[in-house]
DNA sequence: CTGAAAGCGCTTACAG
DNA sequence: CTGAAAGCGCTTACAG
């Protein structure tokens, strides 16, 4: 498991080629304003792959001044098939242009820039001021904020999660719906981007001259969603905004407690189309978000902000829809 | 969000304090060989503070030759609860050992770790024979492959995955079921974890006495769920162990549209827990692994070989449980 | 108690 | 077409 073995270098290779380092710098570089004899070129390779040799970052890296990796700070929480396209989609695209995506959980903690000095930084998450100054003194060229802060979609101003809101709003309101509720999650960490959430299901509410929504934590039991719901339904509301399909599956099992049945009692709209979205019974209605679709659009901003080009706004995260199945 | 300015360096500081490289290196390491006036020290300090330094990393790995960040290759799939938990206590448990963790989802490329150098890789995924020895050419010193292949648990030599099928045969078998059946994802990715699963819940019915137990493919859908599941009553079992909860909800949902009932019909067990399985109607049994035990014991491992100890056989990866609810 | 100097491995002007 | 040399920013023996 442990090697004591010395770091092959490139003046390894170059000895065993029997040609200076610069030659062999070159050969591996693909320098275009080197022309290089074939055989030369050829002598290099082969010495290169005789020895396993493989260029060491750091220095390449202390020597060119510039790094090739992209580092992405996650939220401390699990991700759904969203999030999970996302990152997929973002490394492809950064992959293609010769770029390295890593990721690192947040936890506030200065070390990870610091400790592989990234040309970029992604955040999924939110970052201090402090947090920003610490990267752009850490070497760190480009930095893209959070989406709640900066993906935030121009038309409105409004945040990534504040449109998912209006959309759900939106679409029951469409249904004949009047009185919604808001059902939000118990977790602390998502207590902003719920609050977002809400402020986008009051505009779709507001636009249609529909009564603000009325809001309630939901956990995820049965028996505590039941709890919470019969809190809430002296306020009657006919609907209810889930914040992500596991709050609106705790819904669902609430009002299963309660005796109540989805859509004809209260109709029940979720969030981010997760695997047993489908399966639950009923089939959840929900909006779907092109994860994928984020993931290329930033990949985009990350290689023209690299590349000196202004990268315009900030990046597009593109359509939501909502998938219409038999809970609302 | 491009910005131009020179780095800030070590000669900097040295200069805005009045001293040599040297001093601010020692302060600055607080190296304990070293004894430095207490005035020293500040002038030091302050300097640094006022003009933002902060050290780059490529230049002290490339001094020091050994670097602090572990790489985790993940495999390129949604992460579940225990996904997330395991890959929280890692990164806990290696940065109070002043170690940073990033992750990468597996591509079989091998930019990454010549792209930022790492000490360890971590593998959630397997490793080709070829990806191994790339590692060790860009200087990796330690490597701890997937549990699939080597956190397998020692008792046995049964992989991780196989231990989860034959702890769900075990628990059905106990609850008097004789013919099982295996419902296993559709997802190719998935392929070889499940064959590893099959086989823990046929060493299970061989300990037992029991029948092996037959096998299908279940999409994550209700309908195809149905169609895989009729397909199946010939052989007339009584339980059925699915790969994780997701593949545990379609059984459900097929078992529904079948007019079939859990547990009376058929007893479901999953897998994982997520806040689905006890929302699911019924809730859903499952089997339960504690993800932050294998995180905190991968990282030992890793910290032990790293500091050039021998860190035993390989990590434990701690206790399974059943979670015992109404569908089984 | 502090500093001058070497050297980690690489790339890239600059000579030849 | 190829090579000798400088220098990226850091740490650490080695002198003083």
């Amino acid at each position: 498991v442990a090697g004591v073995r010395r770091r092959v270098t490139s003046t390894d290779v170059a000895r065993e080629a029997g040609l200076s380092r610069a030659t062999v710098s070159y050969v591996l570089n693909d320098v275009p304003s080197r022309s290089i004899t074939e055989a030369t070129r050829r002598r290099v390779l082969e010495a290169a792959e005789r020895l396993g040799y493989s260029p060491y970052a750091p220095a390449r890296l202390l020597r060119k001044g510039r790094s090739d990796v992209v580092l992405l700070v996650l939220p401390d929480r699990p991700q759904g098939p969203v999030g999970h396209a996302m990152v997929e989609q973002l490394a492809a695209a950064l992959d293609a242009a010769g770029l390295t995506l890593v990721s690192h959980l947040s936890a506030g903690d200065a070390a990870v820039w610091n400790a592989i000095a990234p040309a970029a930084v992604v955040g999924a998450t939110l970052f201090t001021p402090e947090q920003t100054a610490d990267m752009r003194r850490a070497g760190v060229e480009v930095i893209v904020p959070s989406d709640e802060q900066a993906l935030a979609i121009q038309r409105g101003g409004a945040s990534w999660s504040s449109q998912i809101g209006r959309l759900q709003g939106r679409h029951l309101l469409g249904l004949g719906h009047r009185r919604l509720a808001c059902a939000l999650p118990d977790d602390p960490r998502l207590q902003d981007v719920a609050r977002q959430r809400l402020s986008g299901v009051r505009k779709a509410c507001r636009a249609e001259g529909a009564p603000d929504p009325v809001h309630m934590t939901v956990p995820l039991d049965a028996r505590a969603a039941a709890d919470a719901l019969a809190g809430l339904l002296g306020s009657a509301p006919s609907a209810v905004c889930a914040f992500n399909d596991e709050v609106a599956l705790a819904v669902l099992a609430g009002m299963r407690t309660l005796g109540l049945r989805a859509p004809d009692d209260l109709a029940v709209i979720g969030a981010d189309d997760i695997p047993a979205a489908r399966l639950a019974v009923p089939p959840l209605t929900t909006v779907i978000v092109d994860g994928g679709h984020v993931g290329r659009s930033v990949a985009a901003y990350v290689i023209a902000a690299l590349a000196g080009e202004d990268p315009g706004a900030t990046p597009d995260v593109g359509a939501l829809s909502v998938v219409p199945r038999d809970s609302a």
